[in-house]
DNA sequence: TTCATTGTGCAAAATTTTTGCATAATATTG
DNA sequence: CAATATTATGCAAAAATTTTGCACAATGAA
């Protein structure tokens, strides 16, 4: 069947000329005519419905843009936008991006079809945020990439403060020696995880004695043990960047015999399936996806619906995050 | 800017009548004009777009359909269908059902945006399956859930061969007694698995000696050995149904320090992130996701271009899988 | 009750899309 | 290589779709 007027008329038993009229925005959305004509317009795929339906009054349909990656967070990132956006009835679409195509287009042709933007593009440089923003004038998007000087407003966890929360606790189990497994620096995420932990450990007049740098692979945390190893420092706090580093340095430290907590104990960061599971279970920095998910979708819907004048310089929100004590922190 | 034949017309330099022809299927879509007009037309986002292009030279609109679980299982699928969908030069979107709302509606709104759905939904009965297949007739579609009747043709893994290779390597071992941690009866796959592990077992003339039912969690595992441990058997070989079970089942091992392998010999199933780095390393049958993405996706591609004629009696197709020796089926 | 506001349908007007016809470009055949 | 068939193109007319002027109905506020 055509999609037309004529279409949505016979669906609705309305005139063409009220078809008409409230796809043109010439009636309040708020009728009830104008809402079940605006339903139908948008089960048949009308292409006029998005100018015409107001976005106080309709499913807001919202694109999650990312570059899928086989990695535990992607699923709980997706699961997660994907309940929020149920519970707030909203419509999300998950998009990866193509690097081969000019992501401008790209982005401009789902434009068409979306209210809004979740970008999740860790990767991508200033320049490339810049160009998005440009072509994009005036549309609502959001970001929840860890980045440094964000181009648009960004909701991401509080990683100084997992830093910090690391070296609390291990300043309370009186933990005296402290070490560092680093993530990789290029990431900023990684640097204020580090940051945190350093900074509280300096308040108290305390100092790590041994640091190691990482990229957040497990091997890296593997190799992070034979380099203390080799150097035969024990006894020490190791905050590790992330939990598959934490979880490589445990492996490889139990294959010596090494003792855990107690020769080295160890607090990751992410709080991943494994970590639960692993043995012994990694105490580590865990974050609320649900929690960061509701906050920026919330702030997106009040962007396409004109509530928040964006201003010229992006803003940072940052989402708390908690320390989850299982047995690798301390002896018990 | 208004869309209409006039936009796509300016832009391309191509009369309104040219335009209108090419977009009504009234000019073959091979012409450099017909792709030129096509090319601008998606992009712009003309309604009409899909009907007129023929699916032979045009980018395809793919959707994988499915309800997003925050497993990883989930990253990969995504992850390795985006990458297969790239090389192919197709678009891909992820769209997650509500079972709040009427699946038909849903499907229905979809299948005008896209041109054929991959369908991942393990929970829907045969019923709401046969709900799909009737409103969406003649609508390419196919799944790639392990269901025992499908609806649709199917592209699967061979649950039931990854059983038997797990039988075969712990005969080829020289194990003499044999267990199986079960996953949940309901789940057609868990059984296959189950059957091909008994079934090469039967031939050899051996025979299990224990089993336990598990739910595919971690915890089941962990269930399993205090079974086996209370029992007092030992000196066994045990093919877990998923790696989740074989992990639970190697942790509490290890907290009674049980010997892996040797005390217990262990296959797992599925080849997570995980099983690589769990300390012992486990054996487990690897599943190739992207070989599953990339059969599931050609032979879509071919039911839009038309090049397959639908029978009536959904086919199966079994992707095969192999066994990856690490360090828990047998001492080395 | 009166008046203002908003929604509705009919028919006319405006706009958009399709098509008949003539011609140009390209491919096929002898 | 010429003759012929096929396909693509633009103009202008025709058809279809969408918008709008006008009259009137329904609702709510003063």
């Amino acid at each position: 069947m055509a999609t037309g007027l004529k279409e949505i008329s016979n669906l609705t038993g309305y005139s063409l000329s009220t078809v008409s009229r409230v796809l043109a925005n010439k009636i309040s959305g708020n009728s009830p005519s104008a809402k079940e004509i605006l339903t139908v317009a948008r089960e048949i795929g009308y292409s006029k419905y998005r100018d015409a339906a107001p976005s106080s009054n309709r499913i807001l349909d919202i694109a999650l843009i990312t570059q899928h990656l086989s990695e535990e967070f992607y699923a709980y990132l997706y699961a997660s936008f994907d309940k929020i956006c149920a519970e707030q009835n909203h419509s999300l679409t998950i998009h990866s991006l193509r690097y081969n195509k000019s992501i401008k287009e790209q982005l401009l042709y789902l434009s068409q079809n979306h209210d809004g933007f979740i970008l999740f593009l860790p990767t991508l440089d200033t320049y490339g945020y810049d160009v998005i923003k440009k072509s994009l004038k005036d549309y609502p998007i959001i970001s929840i990439a860890p980045v440094f000087e964000p181009v648009f407003d960004t909701f991401t966890f509080d990683s100084y403060q997992g830093g910090a929360l690391a070296a609390k606790q291990f300043i309370e189990s009186g933990v005296e020696k402290f070490g560092v497994i680093h993530g990789p620096p290029e990431k900023w995420e990684a640097e204020l995880r580090k940051s945190g932990f350093y900074d509280t450990l300096e308040k108290e007049n305390k100092k790590t004695s041994w640091s190691f740098k990482g990229d957040y692979s497990f091997e890296s945390g593997e190799m992070a043990f034979r380099e203390i190893f080799d150097n035969k420092i024990k006894k020490i706090g190791i905050f590790a960047s992330n939990d598959q580093m934490a979880v490589g340095f445990i492996h490889a430290a139990l294959e010596k015999n090494a003792k855990i907590p107690g020769d080295y104990n160890i607090i990751g960061y992410d709080n991943i399936l494994f970590s639960k599971i692993f043995y012994p279970k990694l105490t580590t920095i865990n974050t609320d996806v649900d929690q960061l998910s509701f906050e920026a979708l919330d702030y997106l819907v009040r962007m396409i619906k004109g509530q928040i004048k964006s201003g010229t310089a992006a803003k940072k929100t940052l989402i708390p995050v908690n320390l989850v004590e299982r047995d690798t922190d301390k002896m018990r």
